[in-house]
DNA sequence: CTGCATCCTGGAAGATACTG
DNA sequence: CAGTATCTTCCAGGATGCAG
């Protein structure tokens, strides 16, 4: 055991319980799968501010392409992340939104930003150091 | 815009300034991927109640190759994540603990995990219901 | 027990071209 | 503008065998 404080105890506790199901029943797995993608979380924040459409998108994440855009966007759609409206305009436009579910996941992701960007110089440090001792 | 409750307005704000970074400079991409191979996670969260040695983790975690734990391991090692600490018995023993950096991500780990495991019946649903549509 | 070395494959992702 | 279709590349990850 390490002294860890209370909060961290009970994600624990939870993480036992949910690891102790068989692999396939494993929600949690799952999600984290989910969210391991390369694009879908990255997606999710870009839509965290306010819906947009297709090649606004892909202007906001110039690395990604089309096709992943797309096929990231319809992955999301199909887990009910963000919804997809079709504008029936000349040129067509399409517009990206959060769901509520979209949304509700922002915080917990926004826990992990907020912990990268805080902790980012001591994995750099390691890093280096564990490379020199190599 | 959406109505959002002021936590994920201001990680959103914070993700915004983080996004503005040139790609190979912003801290998060840089931690979201990885976070987001497949058994970084896994593993931190498989420590996080106790150090373990190494058969021990494999038999815990029993899809992981062995090629893979110790390769994530190494990662986790050189990321200040994980310390390896050997004992010189017979036959050799090695234990695997997390670092307080290892630790001090559980908390952020774990609002993810809450959030799956109060959301996946959502998805399973969303799923569900866009497959029939289709 | 704790690994490293090698070989190999499936699927993720990129590039390019075309369409309503 | 918002995609689809196809071809190709690449590498994470699995399988297996060997070693200190």
């Amino acid at each position: 055991m390490y002294a860890v404080d209370a909060t961290a105890a009970l994600f624990v506790q939870r993480w036992n319980e949910a690891a102790g199901l068989p692999l396939g029943d494993c929600p949690v797995r799952g999600v984290l799968d989910r969210i391991s993608d390369k694009w879908s979380m990255l997606l999710v924040m870009t839509l965290a501010d306010a819906p947009k459409r297709f090649n606004q998108l892909r202007r906001e994440v110039p690395d990604i392409s089309q096709k992943m855009l797309t096929q990231t966007l319809r992955t999301l759609q199909r887990d009910g992340m963000v919804a997809r409206q079709v504008f029936d305009t000349k040129p067509p436009a399409v517009e990206y939104r959060l769901t509520p579910l979209g949304q509700s996941i922002i915080v917990p992701v926004g826990y992990l930003i907020d912990w990268a960007s805080k902790n980012h110089p001591r994995i750099d440090q390691a890093r280096v150091a564990f490379d020199a001792a190599a």
